[in-house]
DNA sequence: CGTCGGGTTGATTTACCTCAAGCAACGTGG
DNA sequence: CCACGTTGCTTGAGGTAAATCAACCCGACG
C-alpha cells in the first residue's frame, strides 16, 4: 500500500515495482523492449482475433480495448489496455489471437520481437516471473469484470469501473492523484465494456453525478465521494492492489542457476 | 483437430497433448504431481478469496467451481473445474486468492507443494511453457464466458455453455463422445455462472428442448443437433480447439539449456 | 455553414427477475 | 414400510431494470 508510486517514468515498471523491486540491469533490458516506439491512430488494431501473432507490444502511451465482436455487431470490450501492459505476450504459446486490440486514443506502442524477448528472459529469468504475474493479475481484473456483468446492477457496474481504472492507473503512476483523471472514452465504449447500453450508461453516469459521487467533464472524471462511490460500487480495494511477495520471486519460475 | 483424444488416461496429460507432445520423462514428472491423490466431500472448498495458498491442486476427478461472492449473497461462477485442471497455480506468484474455489461434487483431488512443482520445473523446463498455455487458454474461456454475459441472450448463454463443456470434455477425453455429457451441477449453479435466475434458466433449458436441440435427463445432457444448437449460441468451435504449436515449445519461457 | 460524432432526454417495449406454489426424487429416522 | 424434511425442478403471474426507438442538442471540424 504504502509502495504504489515510485516515480518511474515507465507505467510498466511502475507496475511491476508493486510486486518486485528490478534490479538495474532488469531494468534495463525491459527498457530496451520499450525503446523504439512509434505511433498509431485511434482505431487501428494491434491484434485481431483468429490472426496469427506476429510480434508482442507494450503500450507506452494512449488507452486501447481488447474485445470480442459477434457476427451480427455485437461487441463485448473485455478490458482495457492502460499505458505500461503487454500486448499479446500469448504469441509466445499460442498461435493465434483470441480477441481483438484496438486503439481507443492514438498511442504509442512498441513492437519487439518474440525472439528478442526470448534473449532477455534467458539473461534475466526473474523477468518470468514478472510476467506471469502480469497474467495473472490481468485474470484478476477480468474475473472482477465477470463478476459485475454478471451479477451487480448497472449502476454498481458503472461505479466499480470508474473505480478499478482510477486504482489502476494510479498504481502506474500515471496522474490519478487528486480523485482525478483522463478516461478517453466514448459512452458506447463504456457501454460494451459494462454489457449495457449506451443510453443507459448516460442515465447511470448523471445519476452518479447527481448524487454528488462523481464529477465528469469531456474525458476526465473526478471522485469527489470516494467513500461513497465505493459504497455504490461495493468495491473491494484489496484486488488491485498487491503487497510485493517477497517470497514468491525465488520459485517456481525461476530458471535453474 | 486430429488429435483432440488420445487414450491417455489422465485428463491432464490428454489435455496437454493437445498443445505440445510430451516425453517420457515429462509425462512422468506430472504423473508424480497427480499420484498421491485424496477425495473431498462436495461442498468443501479447495481455496477461499483472500486466504494465502497453501499447496496446488490438481482436480483428478469430479467438478468444482471457481466464483467469487458478494456481500449480500450474489454469486457469480467465474469457470468450471474439470477434471485434469490445475487449481491454485497462481500461488506461485501471488500471495492469496483473488477467488474461492468450491468442490461441486465430491472430488478426487491432488495436493502438491509448490516446492515440489520447482523441482519438477527445474528438472523438465519445457513444463512452464505448458503451463503457461494452460493459462493462456484459461483466459480465452473466461473471455468467452464475459462475451457471453455481456453480450449474449439468456438463450445463447444457455446453449453456449453447453457447448463449451461438452468440448471442453472431449478434448480431455473425458466420455463425451455420443454428443452426450455427464454434467453434475445444479441449475442454480448455472444460473450463478450465466448471471441468470434458476427460473430463467430452466425455462430456457426446456425452451431448448422443446426445440429438439438437447435432451436433458438428470445429471446428464445430450446433444441431439448440434448444427442447430451451434445456431443457437453462435458458437465458434475455434475457440477451444488448438493445434499443436511446433515453434512455440521452444521458445521463450525455455530455460536457458 | 452544414455535417458528423457524441451526448442527453423522453416514451415505449421487453427480457428477465421475483414471488409463490406445487411436485418429484431422495434420504432419514421412526 | 411409511411419514418427513430437504433439495432441486417446474410453472404461473406480476413487476422492473434495462433495451430500443426516436428526437434533439452541441461542439468540433472541414
Amino acid at each position: 500500500m504504502t509502495h504504489l508510486y515510485h516515480g518511474w517514468r515507465s507505467p510498466l515498471i511502475a507496475h511491476l515495482h508493486c510486486f518486485i523491486d528490478l534490479t538495474e540491469s532488469e531494468t534495463a533490458a525491459l527498457a530496451s523492449l520499450e525503446t523504439p516506439s512509434h505511433l498509431l491512430g485511434h482505431g487501428r488494431l494491434l491484434q485481431e482475433e483468429g490472426q496469427p501473432f506476429t510480434a508482442g507490444y507494450i503500450l507506452n502511451d494512449g488507452w486501447a480495448m481488447r474485445h470480442k465482436d459477434l457476427s451480427d455487431g455485437r461487441r463485448q470490450v473485455l478490458d482495457f489496455v492502460l499505458p505500461g501492459d503487454f500486448v499479446g505476450l500469448e504469441g509466445t504459446v499460442v498461435r493465434s489471437a483470441d480477441h481483438t486490440v484496438t486503439a481507443l486514443t492514438d498511442v504509442r506502442i512498441s513492437r519487439f520481437a518474440f525472439d528478442h524477448l526470448e534473449h532477455i528472459i534467458h539473461d534475466h529469468p526473474r523477468l518470468v516471473t514478472a510476467m506471469v504475474w502480469l497474467a495473472v493479475r490481468q485474470r484478476t481484473v477480468l474475473a472482477e469484470h465477470l463478476l459485475s456483468l454478471g451479477r451487480r446492477s448497472a449502476r454498481e457496474r458503472v461505479a466499480h469501473v470508474l473505480l478499478e481504472i482510477w486504482r489502476r492507473l494510479y498504481v502506474r503512476g500515471l496522474g490519478a492523484d487528486h480523485h482525478c483523471f483522463h478516461m478517453p472514452i466514448t459512452q458506447t465504449v463504456l457501454a460494451d465494456a459494462l454489457g449495457l447500453s449506451t443510453v443507459h450508461i448516460n442515465r447511470c453516469l448523471s445519476q452518479l453525478a447527481k448524487a454528488g459521487l462523481v464529477e465528469k467533464r469531456r474525458d476526465t472524471v473526478s471522485i469527489i465521494d470516494l467513500p461513497g462511490l465505493k459504497r455504490a460500487a461495493d468495491f473491494e480495494s484489496g484486488y488491485l492492489s498487491e503487497v510485493p511477495v517477497a517470497a514468491g520471486m525465488s520459485r517456481t519460475y525461476e530458471s535453474p542457476r
